[in-house]
DNA sequence: ATAAACTTTCATTTTTTTTTGAAAGTTTAA
DNA sequence: TTAAACTTTCAAAAAAAAATGAAAGTTTAT
């Protein structure tokens, strides 16, 4: 396999990836595109790259830059803008992490911790709702939790983790 | 907030959250609906309750008992089929992080190897790409990695991993 | 102040995903 | 073996999500 087969199959890959975990394939594709690139890559070349509109690669490079996950860069002498990815993977899970806590996690566990306290009439079917979401929301809470606290690690949490788990 | 409208506050946002990581909305939805009820739940019911139509339940149902989380039950002098849902969070978790890794990890994992192994001419760009590929091979096997050990534990690993990391 | 070089926005179109529902299939009881 | 009671399948329809592209907006150089 050549050079840029494997990046086209690989750019192809993370977008397969992305749309299997909620994120947009454009998305995915132009942040995997921008991780194996050695320098920041103009908006142009991108477009070219993935053959995709002006508008779709402004609105996705936005969304990548909200995530905190993609950079603007400014080239001097140059008008137009670059882009860059954040290539330390411990970084950029533990932005990924962050802002889906943020984002879908917490407002969850909100609605959660509602609808687990409904003062219940004692019938079998109530008493095992509020059980049953209460025991939901403790789950999701520890798991959030987690998370919050793999941000606190950062450098190298993952290996640390995993030997400590393996013993 | 009374029952009913609790009960469809949870399965609209287990929908939802379902939806943002990439399952099919209906399929998160009637698994929020076995989940929190008491006793098995006949296809009708399931129709009846979240306005679907029989295809789609029955679709749903199917996957769902794909991904090991929902189980037909019989019961005696009925013809018809119940559904219920496991209730276990560990085991839940357990069950859909096994399916995530088999199905989606697994084989992302071979492309990265794929394309990481390709003979580089030394330009920095080919350089750069095989480095960068070879990092994320690494990464994601060892997060994948962590999923195995974790289904090991089942009973409890994340409250254990919670009390280890927050020492 | 102007215009060139560039980016963003958003109504419309396209694509993808999900849902429907009717026909085909299956199982059970008599 | 038949027919009633139920489930599954899948082509077609509907809905949802994503992409387009042209107009509006912004920035910079002169």
């Amino acid at each position: 396999m050549e050079f840029k087969e494997a990046k086209n199959k690989f750019v192809q890959t993370w977008g397969a990836l992305g749309s299997q975990w909620g994120i947009n394939k454009t998305m995915a594709q132009i942040h995997a595109l921008l991780m194996v690139s050695h320098e920041a890559v103009s908006m142009e070349d991108i477009m070219e790259e993935l053959l995709i509109s002006r508008g779709n690669a402004s609105m996705n490079l936005r969304a990548l830059m909200d995530w905190g996950i993609v950079y603007k860069e400014y080239k001097a002498g140059e008008r137009r803008e670059f882009f860059t990815a954040e290539k330390d993977l411990d970084e950029l899970a533990v932005k990924i992490s962050r802002e889906r806590s943020k984002r879908e996690i917490k407002p969850a566990l909100k609605v959660l911790k509602e609808v687990s306290s409904i003062t219940s009439d004692n019938t079998a079917e109530e008493k095992h709702f509020v059980d049953q979401t209460t025991k939901l929301y403790d789950f999701v809470l520890k798991a959030d939790n987690m998370l919050d606290k793999m941000t606190e690690y950062k450098d190298n949490w993952l290996a640390k983790l995993v030997v400590k788990i393996m013993k």
